[in-house]
DNA sequence: TTGCTCCTCACGTCACGTGAGGTGGC
DNA sequence: TTGCTCCTCACGTCACGTGAGGTGGC
């Protein structure tokens, strides 16, 4: 009996297929447009984390329930990447702002006039020209 | 002679897929699948406005450029405006933030212990369990 | 050996774009 | 009338998903 599922939370090919009545084939198309990335095995077989079937529920929802070919899951999945990204850098900015304000509130109540200086600096200020960024890979053809 | 240009920037189909190299049933495909809103003269004929052709040369970008289907193409519009909207938020909250630290930074120069009120409230203070919105469309069938 | 894996090639179906055909208003 | 507009119907092409066929490793 072949092992469907190697180590904790990786699968097998045949095993995702069945888990999401999907086509192994189609895994494979998948793959080879770019939209999953599975590690393989040292024998060339494919290997599905639970991070890679997360993302292949996102996939899977885009292609069966909305509609949308392979080109737009890819820009899809690249915007959800930015927009996770901006989030992650706003809740950072808000949390530097709350430490900031609280810190300077507790200098006013203790009379001190001044420390201007930062506790602690924000990954990433955004500035007001900021430009969007740049696609990390290239459009497909 | 018809025109097919009405007052300042409205443009009529054939002036509009004649600029883009694109039929005019395609424009009528994209209006019915809900990608393109052109408003209608009292005769009923489209009219294309410099912020619907902005889109369409969004659209196009997409469609003929990347290969991106109808589905994919309604999609990323809806995040390219929650993306613009959470610009605009980011936007406006440094803007406050950069204000405020103006102001406690002058009244701390001047010996001036508290005034923690906010000169001006941003138009919205993320919070740190914020949900993503919802669409606000109904998902293409 | 069995049952999986890998791969390539090929086909059916459907969405998208385009064309034809007939209508109506400026 | 002319040249546009509107609409619906239909076809060709291509992407996507699936199946077959042959291979190789645990």
């Amino acid at each position: 009996m072949a092992a469907k599922r190697k180590s904790k939370g990786a699968y097998m090919i045949s095993a995702v297929a069945e888990m999401y009545e999907i086509h192994p084939q189609t895994l494979r198309l998948y793959e080879r447009e770019g939209l999953l990335k599975p590690s393989r095995t040292d024998g060339n077989t494919r290997l599905y984390t639970e991070e890679d079937i997360e993302r292949l529920e996102f996939i899977l929802n885009l292609a069966r329930d909305l509609g949308v070919n392979i080109a737009g899951i890819a820009i899809i999945l690249q915007m959800r990447e930015r927009m996770e990204e901006m989030n992650r850098q706003m809740q950072s900015f808000v949390e530097y702002v709350r430490t900031e304000m609280l810190t300077h509130m507790q200098q006013a109540a203790q009379g001190a006039t001044a420390a201007m200086v930062p506790a602690r600096r924000p990954m990433m200020v955004p500035r007001g020209d900021a430009a969007p960024e740049k696609p990390r890979r290239a459009p497909r053809k």
